[in-house]
RNA sequence: GCCGGGGUGGCGGAACGGUAGACGCAGGGGGCUUAAAACCCCCAGGGCUUAGGCCCAUGUGGGUUCGACUCCCACCCCCGGCACCA
């Protein structure tokens, strides 16, 4: 092979100076990445090493599918972070494959969205033309790190060929009624007359003209999750996910027990004083969701949303125009200030009054914006002795406060100066007094269920997924909408529904959706009655493109139906997923909901899509988040151009520990470029001679701890045991024999895959050396040390360490332990109480 | 405010309740070299000590234990996420 000298040989004065080692060492020329790592890119490609025939994907015998978060193909290129992301995904999916097993390893692009759509119009670019160039750009830098991905495999969302099966299952649950059209609140901008995300809300202002954003009500599709959640949130009790994740799904779906309770509105009129609540039950009701139904008797007034349907019709004459005023008020917040801005208390009288339940007394309704429409049933039972919220409300206003509960060392006439929020004994509250807390809870849910009152009610959090968005990047939602009809599903046999390339895709004053400006694009014909009809102009959210991906990726060179059925039950649910924590509760939320549906409707024999999640954490630099603001973003090309692939996908995982993240630093990068350096020498000057046995030992606890430790992600730690071990190798200049490197050079092969391929030619074998189970396998026997060091305290103190052999009994090792110097001292004269023994690691004299 | 993750040398980070600081970076000393790079060897938390060694030290304060970075309680600080969830 031909030697090209590297740029270091080559002196100030541009003079070639070959290195000393080159020079006396014949056979070892110097490690040169770049060229390696080109040759094996190509050597990959061309012999399909990590590709899979649709026979071969049929025929695996071990199948494993290794998936990571598909990345959205930014303008920027890749970013540390996917890379980060990909090389712990990879490295894992290498290990198992190394193994034994049929890794399979897609990756692909999640390119619809508003910042394609945003970046295109900020620079002019159409996203047809953008998207593509991102693409071939993104792919050149991923092949680039050395991911073992198979690229006949990949999807792209923004594909006809890929949204048609997106389109395919928006339908499918469109059928089965598990997606519907109602009113949904948006962002609006009324001076754009346009919808916006919430993140173009800055500090309730359009991004772009600062004007206030209102909050409006607009006919949008949603997905009826809402309906899973008990089962969503049950599933997570056997998944094998990081616990951050679970955790964050679990709050998300934020399930609550207790109960809905019926408030009957008085008529107008109606004097104060008790009234059964059976002579007003005809009336109109007021129903509150609950999580304390022990505490009614302290409800001293009611608080409907702004929204609320009922605001309009119990409000009455004299307090209508404030009403009216305030709801304005509220409906001017966009979605997000309604719930960021000050926690001060606003609200007004509707001038009715509703009756307790309980108590049978009249109290007040009121409307605020701290109760929220989505939530619960709209409307709340205020209990100010109980509920800071309502305390500090009630405070505001003027509104009783009543105590119902009573904590230790209370009585019911205690006063309060905060809500009382934890458990106690009932007061106040008729003949529920005296009983506990969570025995009232029942027996007042029940009592008022005898008169059709309340009923026992779980609740959630999770809201009903909106998929509508106003926009152009994405797939068009296949509805036509006929007035005769009604809307109708797009027959499956005429998807996709393509996206139109349109010239003016720009968000414009007419206030319509820009596919809503195509006139030619949305005038159709119902497929039922045939009448004149409108396709639907909104496309639908991305959470729904990457909903269901990882079912496409091995079905992806089937044209005729989005996976298939035997493929899919041979590879899914998927092994192993890998992805940021960003993604912990929508994107996951997503796909699990629409993996479920799918079983559902027979399309899958799976409910749960992922079963082992693991979340990495986040790469910092220099302690700091990266940021453009900051100017500490790490470009990846320049570093990878210097020290290679390898050395950078090693120094990532040796940075810190995967899961949790770590720091960058600009110079840490020399260690692992180092490694690789000595790895490759040693490797190249290795001897015939046998394995001297010490090294030997060394080796196979490697081998132990990196098998353990690859499997679990814990690569920082496994990274530093190969440079032990190598360190082991060549210590006082030794030279290792073939049988002492050859088995590193397979270890280090899922971190740094071109040199350990090279490597691996170069020791004598032929072929890939991901191709066939070459990963090592230990021996007990081996791995063991005879001589082990022992530790001696005296009062839990160090003060010594002993040699002994393995096999030595307690006697033997207290006796040596005693003879020690230092040990003799501080036990001279006491008297030992107590000697405590853990074998093989330590002793410990109490006196 | 709530949820999650953290706080260990100059720095990144290691440590099943059992020798705190593995591994690496940066630093110092030495070897090889005309020189440099590379490579090899050695030193390196702080304080005290002639040495052998001793004391202090894992955000703070308590506790459990023969023994605590690790477990428990209270608190402080940093990072990420969520935002009045009835």
């Amino acid at each position: 092979m031909l030697r090209f000298p590297t740029l270091k040989e080559f002196d100030l004065l541009g003079h070639f100076r070959p290195s000393r080692r080159a020079m006396e060492n014949g056979d070892t020329e110097d490690y040169s990445h770049s060229a390696i790592e080109q040759k094996w890119r190509e050597r990959w490609e061309e012999r399909g090493t990590n590709s899979y025939t649709r026979d071969e994907l049929g025929a695996a015998e071990q199948p494993y599918y290794n998936l990571m978060m598909f990345p959205y193909p930014s303008a920027e290129g890749l970013h540390v972070g996917n890379i980060y992301a990909f090389t712990g995904a990879d490295v894992h999916g290498r290990f198992r494959r190394m193994t034994g097993e049929n890794v399979f390893e897609p990756i692909g692009f999640d390119a619809f969205g508003i910042h394609s759509e945003n970046f295109a119009l900020k620079q002019g670019v159409h996203p047809m033309d953008l998207i593509p160039s991102n693409i071939r750009n993104f792919t050149r830098q991923l092949r680039r790190i050395g991911g073992m991905f198979d690229w006949t495999h990949s999807v792209d969302t923004t594909d006809p060929s890929y949204y048609r099966w997106t389109q395919w299952i928006f339908l499918q649950l469109f059928k089965a009624g598990l997606a519907e059209r109602r009113e949904g609140p948006v962002n609006w901008c009324p001076s754009c007359k346009t919808v916006l995300a919430n993140e173009q809300v800055i500090a309730g202002r359009c991004e772009r003209c600062e004007t206030p954003v209102e909050q409006r009500r607009i006919a949008q599709w949603f997905f009826r999750i809402t309906e899973y959640a008990e089962r969503l949130l049950d599933n997570l009790d056997w998944l094998d996910w990081s616990d951050s994740t679970r955790k964050a799904q679990q709050n998300w779906i934020g399930r609550s027990e207790g109960g809905e309770l019926c408030f009957p509105v008085l008529p107008a009129g109606t004097s104060e004083g008790a009234i059964p609540a059976s002579e007003v039950l005809e009336g109109l009701m007021i129903k509150v969701f609950t999580t304390r139904p022990d505490t009614v008797f302290g409800a001293t007034y009611i608080v409907l949303a702004p929204e609320h349907p009922l605001v309009e019709k119990v409000t009455d004459p004299e307090h209508r125009n404030e009403v009216d005023e305030y709801r304005k008020r509220a409906a001017r917040k966009d979605l997000v200030a309604r719930k960021v801005e000050s926690k001060e208390k606003s609200g007004v009288f509707t001038g009715a009054l509703a009756l307790n339940p309980a108590t049978g007394n009249p109290i007040p309704i009121w409307i605020a914006d701290y109760v929220l429409m989505e939530y619960g049933t709209g409307a709340i039972m205020a209990v100010p002795g109980h509920d800071q919220r309502d305390f500090d409300f009630a405070h505001a206003f003027g509104l009783p406060v009543v105590r119902v509960v009573a904590g230790p060392g209370d009585d019911a006439a205690t006063p309060l100066d905060e809500a009382y929020e934890s458990d106690g004994v009932m007061v106040n509250s008729g003949e529920f007094d005296g009983l506990d807390v969570v025995d009232a809870k029942r027996g007042i849910v029940d009592k008022l269920a005898e008169q059709q009152l309340a009923e026992p009610r779980v609740n959630f959090r999770l809201h009903d997924w909106c998929i509508s968005r106003q926009r152009y990047w994405g797939p068009p939602i296949p509805i036509i909408h006929c007035e005769r009809c009604g809307p109708v599903a797009v027959p499956e046999d005429q998807l996709p529904v393509v996206l139109p390339r349109v010239a003016n895709f720009k968000p414009d004053d007419s206030g319509v959706s820009p596919l809503a400006r195509d006139e030619e694009w949305y005038r159709t014909r119902c497929p039922t009655c045939d009448d004149p009809a409108r396709r639907e102009t909104d496309v639908s959210d991305t959470f729904l493109d990457s909903g269901w991906y990882f079912l496409r990726y091995p079905s992806s060179d089937f044209g005729d139906r989005p996976f298939d059925a035997e493929i899919t039950r041979a590879w899914l649910p998927v092994e192993t997923y890998i992805g940021g924590n960003e993604h912990a509760v929508l994107h996951l939320m997503y796909s699990r909901f629409l993996t479920m549906a799918l079983h559902d409707l027979g399309h899958l024999d799976f409910e749960e899509p992922f079963t082992k999640f693991r979340a990495h954490g986040l790469i910092i630099r220099d302690g700091a988040k990266m940021s453009k603001s900051r100017g500490n973003v790490i470009v990846p090309d320049p570093i990878i151009e210097e020290y290679g692939a390898d050395t950078f996908r090693l120094y990532l995982m040796f940075l810190g520990p995967f899961e949790v993240g770590g720091d960058y630093r600009d110079e840490g990068i020399q260690g692992p470029y180092g490694f690789l350096h000595r790895l490759w020498d040693t490797a190249l000057s290795a001897t015939d001679a046998p394995a001297d046995p010490e090294v030997e030992g060394k080796l196979h606890r490697t081998i132990e701890q990196l098998t353990q430790q690859l499997g679990e992600l814990q690569y920082n730690t496994a990274v530093a045991a190969m440079m032990e071990y190598l360190n082991v190798l060549r210590t006082g200049g030794r030279k290792a024999a073939r049988a002492e490197v050859e088995p590193l050079v397979v270890m280090v092969a899922p971190f740094c895959p071109h040199i350990a391929e090279e490597l691996w030619e170069r020791l004598g074998h032929e072929g890939s050396v991901f191709e066939g189970a070459h990963w090592p396998a230990w021996d007990e026997n081996k791995a063991r040390e005879d001589q082990i060091q022992i530790a001696v305290q005296v009062n839990g103190r160090l003060r010594a360490t002993i040699a002994v052999v393995r096999e030595a009994s307690r006697d033997t090792v207290e006796e040596i332990a005693r003879r020690d110097d230092n040990v003799a001292r501080h036990l001279d004269g006491a008297q030992i109480s107590r000697v405590v023994y853990v074998p093989e690691k330590l002793v410990n004299f109490v006196l």
